[in-house]
DNA sequence: CAGTATCCACCTAGATACTG
DNA sequence: CAGTATCTAGGTGGATACTG
């Protein structure tokens, strides 16, 4: 996420790097809705409510540069890209699982 | 985490209010030590290498906020401030560790 | 010891407009 | 469709000094 990030805690903070990754406003969410599959650019936008195209695009690149994600361009018109994770990315599939029932949970306790 | 923050992503993004919980540079940091046990102020301070007083305290008052964490003020002195996992805050403790070794592996691969 | 109080650089994220 | 390019407000986090 950030450019030099160094993870000096000395005693080690792994969570601190894990969160780095799937941290920010959207990554997370990212994540959680390509857990159900491939989803092309559009479709992945339109389920993440309010996130505009600069985002959404930033966002993407973050996480396929950090081996999450990946890209996939067909070389159609119109364009199509497909975003799915990666093999990196499948292993964070109980992470997520478990950030979305907790916070499942929790919304429900606050209602 | 945000004042006002609605959770308005209409498929539902529980994973969104999980991440707003213990996102930001420190949370989830101050979360993994909390685990171990109760830590008094400087002692959480020594343990996150590199965070300033102003921000720890920030986080501490959010995390409590959001009742995630116990502050208990000893009336001594020298004071004594120590902070410890609400009952709340125990139910991430999956989470976090779950967090905590997928960073690890990550940095081992990356070594 | 465990904070407050200021001040400030930087980054995140949003709005908007344009393009191959 | 799937982006890029600009511009900008506001928030996050850091430095430093002071206090009960």
């Amino acid at each position: 996420m950030k450019k030099n990030k160094k993870y000096d805690c000395a005693m080690g903070c792994p969570v601190e790097a894990t969160l780095d990754l799937i941290g920010g406003k959207w990554k997370g969410v990212v994540l959680y809705h390509l857990v159900d599959g491939t989803l092309r650019f559009n479709e992945l936008r339109r389920r993440l409510n309010g996130v505009t195209q600069r985002m959404l695009t930033k966002q993407l690149r973050e996480l396929e540069e950090c081996g999450l994600v990946v890209r996939k361009v067909y070389a159609e018109v119109p364009p199509r890209v497909e975003y799915r994770l990666s093999k990196q990315g499948e292993t964070l599939k109980p992470i997520i699982a478990a950030l979305a029932d907790w916070g499942k949970k929790r919304l429900a306790a606050a209602a």
